[in-house]
DNA sequence: TATTTATGATAGTAATACTACTATTTTAAA
DNA sequence: TTTAAAATAGTAGTATTACTATCATAAATA
């Protein structure tokens, strides 16, 4: 039997919805090629488009412009997260255990989940990396968190916080912690590949090694002195 | 007796030296003032040349466009910093009291530096925090990494890193710390004023909680166990 | 004084980021 | 079954962006 994993998107993000149609698929499976392969500030809707085999004018029906198709993709990027981590610490009791599983699917590379058949999510976790903060690092912020934008992103900073208040009820920083090893969990990986002098992992270049030092980071800061 | 601070540049990064010329010096402070108000991504050299009242071929003698300015910028600050944590480190003899010093430096709001004429610094740290990443998050990173334009934020970092192993000589991951706490002292800030909930620091919004959740990371991480 | 150098003004091009309009197909109601 | 409404596709056009090139002039310097 297969299973279909359906991820309910704010409507706000889109003129229509891309999930309800061929061309609108497309749309985000090319999207997420297309910004993997040329990155964002080369990516537009005319090469889309083209790479597509529709006009600018049939990607405008769906995403009123670029910035709002990264935003749907990093908050499908993170529904899609959210609904991994639930499944994976499903029934395990221990906080500490959860929160380590957690770190894991923060930091591994993602492999192409099956049950979501159009959107590639090992490139889209690519992207998350290089590209996922330009979501909402803009004059707009705001004004997209007022539309709730972000709710996907900040829902798993509150699951990940909860689970640190569960470990440490007296940690009084678990949201800040959760928000700091989701972006370190990104940055470390990036700079690990691109800037390694500002890690320590340039030499292996090992995902297991950024979520070692993630560990430490965390139960260190956690623990009852 | 005034002194000035001249933070040397990599030449790479323009194609006339700003700092030579009336104009030169012009374009640095108003872009500094013009992207910190209408942000990176609304800012054009034709805005930037009206503000100043020169024209937009005017702007393209110094400046390849606007991404070499921004790196441009960013490379300013950190040069900048680092002769702030130089200076206001000087002397002191525990690791731990210098560690808390750079901390202080690096989330603290600045004040315009008197030494340097043009650039207001208390400006561009908020560019820095809010646009910062953009000038490595690029397809080019790595090509701009060769000509070393994060050269700056790498020695930063550096700095940093060595701090760390000198409070803390078996800590296995100095530079990643380092990365982090430079980040994470932006982003916690950026988060605070915008996206709160992924903060603890919402209510108040002081950036002296800031420092205190940095101070803990830190402090927790490198201690002996 | 001659000459390099910097700035200014004007114009032009290709690409980007859209909007508007028309044609066609699909669906759904009368 | 006819007809009208709705959805989709394609064409064309505009304003802005991101540059490049040219020429004139002013200032600095040799």
């Amino acid at each position: 039997m297969k299973i279909e994993l359906q991820i309910s998107m704010n409507e706000a993000l889109y003129l229509r919805n891309p999930e309800s149609s061929e061309l609108g698929r497309n749309i985000l499976s090319h999207s997420v090629e297309l910004i993997h392969k040329i990155g964002f500030e080369a990516f537009t809707f005319k090469k889309l488009a083209e790479v597509i085999g529709t006009t600018e004018a049939g990607i405008y029906r769906y995403f009123e412009n670029k910035h709002k198709l990264l935003v749907y993709l990093t908050a499908w990027y993170w529904g899609w997260l959210e609904f991994q981590i639930r499944f994976q610490t499903n029934n395990i009791k221990d906080p500490t255990v959860r929160l380590k599983k957690v770190i894991d699917l923060l930091a591994s590379a993602v492999e192409d989940d099956e049950r979501t058949s159009h959107i590639n999510e090992a490139l889209l976790h690519q992207i998350i990396i290089s590209e996922g903060s330009k979501a909402y690092l803009t004059k707009q912020v705001s004004e997209d968190n007022k539309q709730q934008f972000f709710k996907p992103y900040k829902d798993v900073c509150e699951v990940i916080g909860n689970i640190i208040s569960e470990c440490s009820p007296g940690y009084i920083y678990p949201k800040s912690l959760a928000s700091t090893i989701i972006e370190m969990a990104h940055f470390q990986n990036f700079f690990m590949n691109n800037l390694p002098s500002l890690t320590d992992f340039g030499k292996t270049k090992q995902v297991t090694e950024i979520i070692s030092f993630l560990n430490h980071l965390v139960f260190a800061s956690i623990k009852k002195l």
